[in-house]
DNA sequence: ACCTGAACACCGTTCAAGT
DNA sequence: ACCTGAACACCGTTCAAGT
């Protein structure tokens, strides 16, 4: 038997949706460019997707589930916090790295308005994994304190690396990223 | 003589493309649109702003002379950092409280593949301003402390600020980006 | 099951033409 | 000086038609 060699179109279609929404946004997707880098006519694409909307929500959920997974891998090898929140902070890092990319979800959060509903949906989710993974990990490096302020600092700490991601992409420079990320150490904002 | 009365056009294309982008972004403005707003064709558009490269970087440079202007003034009012942070944040929260708005620069940051270079230009000047000012600020507060230093925690205040206002703004919760200033303020982020 | 061409109302931009 | 209609190549979406 051969190894089944058939590309995925749907896949495919996904795979090169993700980069240019990391690197220019929901809007600037099109269903055209999109049909020409995969080889097949614009209207097909809307047999996979049928709305921008729907390609949209598919790439966020499996953005948001990729992520978990890795996330809860994380979890699962150290106890040790700060090495998890160097981890964290270098997953931002890398979409920086590869191209000037953007978090999915942080670059559709500046979109939001132009964003279908069942879009915003996922974008919603993509948050609240993060800072449910990030109220764990607080949970260890200051097991003391209540949920509540450990929920708050959780917020805090993924919007302050969402916002070093954004200004450092801004900038074109991955050293404001690495430079703000140490001052939230220095601060003690991040563990 | 009677009052000038007659609506500058220039003035009226900028205004509703500004509210355009602070909601939707720079992708999402479209020349159509801002015609019917204003009650010209699209092509009357063009006259103003030759291209819509010029619109955009000429609204990010408004953009940053006002945020400038408004900074100099609470320098020049109060001596106590801590008074001038409160104002600086209530700036950011007061575009989230202005129906959902972003700051025009961060969600043009987030769009930056697709800018103009023109634009590109404004956008970095407005991130130079703020860091600027903020860098005075600290000064002030930590005045023992080295310049390069300073600029550091200042870009890291930036940052996390755009990045609550981004995280807020994309739950639609005006709360978070309370709740997240003041776990800066805790932490001893922000001054 | 998957793909296509053609049509629709949109988009930024250009340009010759009007006042 | 300021505005316009018409044209161009783009866009997402729909649909009847092909295999």
């Amino acid at each position: 038997m051969m190894a089944k060699t058939k590309t995925d179109m749907r896949e495919a279609v996904m795979t090169a949706a993700k980069a240019t929404v990391q690197s220019r946004g929901y809007n600037a997707l099109s269903f055209r460019e999109l049909a020409k880098e995969v080889g097949i006519k614009s209207a097909s694409v809307h047999y996979h997707f049928p709305t921008k909307g729907d390609l949209g929500a598919a790439l966020a959920r499996r953005y948001t589930e990729e992520g978990a997974a890795y996330l809860a891998e994380l979890l699962a090898t150290s106890n040790d916090a700060s090495w998890c929140m160097d981890r964290y902070a270098a997953i931002f890092r890398a979409a920086l790295a590869n191209d000037n990319r953007m978090c999915l979800c942080g670059i559709m959060s500046a979109e939001l308005d132009d964003l279908p509903a069942e879009v915003r949906t996922e974008v919603d989710r993509f948050a609240e994994m993060n800072v449910g993974w990030l109220t764990q990990i607080l949970s260890r490096a200051r097991p003391s304190t209540g949920e509540q302020d450990l929920q708050e600092c959780a917020m805090a700490i993924f919007a302050a690396i969402e916002g070093a991601q954004l200004v450092a992409r801004g900038c074109r420079d991955i050293g404001i990223y690495d430079r703000t990320i140490r001052a939230y150490r220095t601060t003690g904002l991040i563990p």
